[in-house]
DNA sequence: TTGTATGCGTTATCAG
DNA sequence: CTGATAACGCATACAA
């Protein structure tokens, strides 16, 4: 700054004004100061001027998993519009490690960002932290899950909806065997989609098994192995929903390893609809999730939090929608199996 | 640290020389200050430590897509090494676009990054601006291309020998009428891609169409409209090779379309062997490459860097590797549709 | 409308 | 070993 107050021949204090506008500067000495700035590729120390200002153009994003491709869908909606507003992400993942998680929101307070977006790991314990994080002056609003006792802001998806019109259309389908495999429950979002699945069954006035519940961890992995204990069961399930798609392709494989093949002799719903979705064999029949938008409309109410708007905590709930593919097959009569003619079609209309 | 230099009843200088262990201090001082630190929950600021020093512990990574699975797995291994020194990562998306790669080398430079991880989106151009961001001091290492012109530390995939063999696996299946959609040519992973093709060609002293090279954009949409192109073509080609696994998709489904049955009509093979490829329809045989552990290796490098290596300049190339599946059909006699249990069992046996 | 001076929270130098 | 004190680069209150 004192190189370009040097050669437009102002003082620093002016150099400091024309880059904020913060004082009405003669047009003469503007150009002069443009200029220099232009000339010596200025770039301000975003480091002194947080330091001063008490805030940065960060914002911090907290997710559970990178690897989950719904998340990436997610990041990509909030840093195109974070960018567009010349917010700069700073992208933690936490492994759906609480510790983890209190770990980035304590140390990167001292970056002072301008404001957090979250998807809780975990935990109620959740909630103290990102009040103490929201208590630093930064906004937060979290994405996807609400932790126990959160206040603020909060952007989801019709988690529960979607559960029950995936439940629902495997009844439908004369399915009365269902199994599910939730995810970890401690989280909202998890627990949703189970309520969205025992609602439809007690509508259906269709008794729930409790073994036939299995708890997983949102994974391939976890997917897979509470797979293999549904599918040793006796009577085995006809259907599985799956919380989510990754565990879905779980279920996938351990059917494969049992030779039960999909859908003819095990139904398959999961959740997310991701892209790949269309693409497995058997298509997956998904609940569909916005998940750019989920990205967008977080960052754009942070936003508006950042330029102060105190209006009263939002929470806005996105909706969700039933993809309906081949993984799952009609119980009554021997399952004709869709001709590949009818099977091009539909994934066709689907895109 | 004032309010904690008053606690601990020691100046503040000496709080710092606690903190950050720069000079010996007597262990009963040493105590009363760490004691009032942990009372207080003081967190340094980075802002200020950063302003002072001059550098911070963000080590900033700009990837092309995050949308594409591949870069994930390359960010997660980033994150995992980079996370286990206390460093912390702020990423950044391109979306394939120079301007915003620039715009982001030149705006974060001001935060004073300890290091870059950058896996380039485009251009001869690129190694220029990077030149001048490792002016800054920061250490620089491309990961996944390497941009012409640039001569620091590079970690890359074996690409030549990864389009080669699969190119190889094509023509020991009897195909001769290869075709082949490459990523964008201003990649050098997209040419030494096409390089490997056109070698296994040579070497088979089958002639190439230049038709038969599609340029397309590494994402599936482009995959799509480059199949779509190809497949219309007489004679059309008996077997596409695909750079990536997404534009690999975009041919499925190109495919789908004309009712080509793949593997019968058409034979594919894909490069990434992201998680899904194993579970589309048929299962995409595609040519694996260790995302995680390029982003580690990376990590390191410019973790020793930043601790002052002056090593001469490092180009890493790790193994790629063919995961045959499903996609790719004899040529010669009739094809025999895999029988369901030979089907499962190479599935098994590939995870 | 412009310039001066102070302090943001640290680290580092240097004298005690 | 410990404590003053001067930067680091900027924004801002206030004086001019």
């Amino acid at each position: 700054m004192r190189q370009i107050a040097e050669r437009a021949e102002v003082s620093i204090g002016t150099v400091s004004h024309v880059i904020n506008d913060t004082a009405k500067v003669r047009e003469k000495l503007r150009q002069r100061v443009l200029d220099a700035i232009r000339s010596l590729g200025y770039q301000p120390s975003q480091l002194a001027r947080g330091l001063r200002r008490n805030e940065t153009n960060i914002v911090v994003m907290i997710i559970p998993d990178i690897t989950n491709p719904f998340f990436p869908a997610v990041v990509r909606g909030v840093e195109d519009v974070a960018y567009g507003n010349s917010f700069r992400l700073i992208l933690c993942n936490t492994d759906n490690d609480p510790r983890k998680e209190i770990s980035y929101l304590n140390e990167l307070r001292s970056y002072r960002p301008a404001g957090w977006l979250v998807i809780p790991a975990a935990d109620s314990v959740m909630a103290a932290q990102l009040e103490s994080a929201a208590a630093s002056g930064a906004p937060v609003v979290c994405l996807d899950r609400q932790p126990p006792g959160w206040k603020g802001d909060v952007v989801l998806v019709a988690n529960e909806a979607g559960a029950h019109s995936a439940t629902r259309h495997l009844l439908r389908m004369g399915h009365r065997q269902l199994a599910v495999i939730t995810g970890p429950l401690h989280l909202t979002n998890a627990v949703e989609r189970l309520k969205g699945f025992k609602r439809a069954l007690a509508e259906a006035k269709v008794p729930i098994e409790p073994e036939y519940i299995q708890e997983a961890r949102f994974n391939r992995q976890s997917g897979y192995q509470a797979a293999a204990r549904l599918l040793r069961m006796l009577p085995r399930p006809t259907a599985i929903f799956a919380c989510n798609d990754l565990m879905a392709i779980g279920v996938l494989l351990a059917a494969r390893e049992l030779d039960l093949h999909c859908p003819d002799q095990l139904s398959i719903v999961g959740f997310d609809d991701l892209d790949f979705a269309e693409f497995t064999a058997p298509a997956l029949t998904s609940v569909y999730q916005p998940g750019y938008q989920l990205g967008t409309t977080a960052a754009r109410l942070l936003l508006k939090r950042i330029q102060g708007s105190k209006q009263f905590p939002q929470k806005i709930v996105l909706p969700s929608e039933l993809k309906i593919r081949h993984s799952v097959a009609s119980l009554s009569p021997a399952p004709p199996s869709p001709s590949r003619l009818r099977q091009r079609e539909e994934a066709l209309e689907i895109r």
